[in-house]
DNA sequence: TCATAATAAGACAAAAATGTATCATTAAGT
DNA sequence: ACTTAATGATACATTTTTGTCTTATTATGA
């Protein structure tokens, strides 16, 4: 069988929308290798291209997420087996936090909802486990780890840390730091 | 005087295309409550104003960090002083990170060079004084300084932490992280 | 008050991007 | 080999955005 042009598409999409979000469809067919009127028919529009590609990325979120959590790990292996889970999506996850156009639109907003609250639910965890200290906002943990899990794929990608250190590197950094260490 | 209208729309810009980066020039002219023609006058292209804006943001974060690095603080303190002078341009900084349509325009890639070697230099600096270990690649301790700067504009912004505080998060985080304290 | 400069509003042309349609070619499965 | 479905290429109409220009209005300072 032939290999799915709507992956390539999803994917091309990906890496054009990070690097210039505002880009013509033109310049994601071209790096999809593929006229732009195989686009058009793949995603009936500009809009639909990047709804599909909003939603293409919570699913694979889901997914590389559902057999981790299925492990039920505690703390710190929950957590560094959640960055290692993420941290390969990095991009996805970055375009999820950028991409704004269809933060109205009831079905992603309901899915954004639902994993905000999953998060909070896990740092809540994480702060009964002393994983994280109970006076840090959890908003902010959120936050930082988010940020964090797309430096750690973007470092990746550029060659300056390696890809199975990634996600030791993001855990410590958000637990105890990049200070010496004390223990 | 008129209060300059120039940095109204400046500001106006930063906010709109930190949004949507694609964003029509009209939006930004909109958002500065100022009529298109009115953005063409201070900005003949929507290139320029981009660069403009480009410049002025490397502008406004030397400005800030001028008098933090007179001081000839110690490692901790100087981290700490950097990153309150920093974070409250964090749109501005943010800005830049995404902005690459003038990579390659010689006046700005000597000033984004200049400016990484001068982060290389500050994280050496901190190395050797013991701030972070020495074993963190330099590369990774830039990239989550840099992320966790625009993550506390962004969590002051909408009012998730305080912005006195702001500052010592992102110090805690980076240097010790947000697990339980040791000492 | 008067002169100057900046602005808003809108008309306009040019360019870029979007979306549709057609047709010849290629690939896949039977 | 035959049929069907997908693709590439291209032409085309439409819409959006860009950039220019003009005119009336408003603000500012002498």
């Amino acid at each position: 069988m032939k290999k799915d042009t709507r992956e390539f598409l999803l994917d091309a999409a990906t890496m054009v929308f990070s690097k210039n979000p505002g880009a013509p469809i033109n310049d994601v067919a071209d790096a999809a290798g593929v006229g732009r009127a195989t686009l058009y028919r793949h995603f009936p529009s500009r809009d639909d291209l990047i709804r599909e590609l909003t939603l293409e990325s919570y699913r694979q979120m889901n997914d590389a997420l559902a057999p981790v959590l299925a492990k039920n790990l505690m703390g710190s292996e929950l957590l560094l087996g959640i960055l290692e889970a993420i941290i390969p999506l990095g991009d996805r996850y970055y375009f999820l936090l950028l991409e704004r156009t269809f933060e109205d639109d009831p079905e992603i907003q309901a899915i954004d909802q639902q994993d905000k609250r999953d998060w909070y639910e896990l740092f809540d965890h994480l702060k009964s486990e002393g994983v994280i200290a109970q006076e840090v906002p959890a908003a902010w943990a959120i936050s930082a780890m988010e940020s964090l899990i797309y430096s750690a794929w973007s470092s990746v990608h550029d060659g300056y840390i390696a890809r199975r250190e990634a996600h030791k590197l993001v855990y410590r950094t958000l637990v105890s730091g990049l200070g010496p260490q004390s223990k």
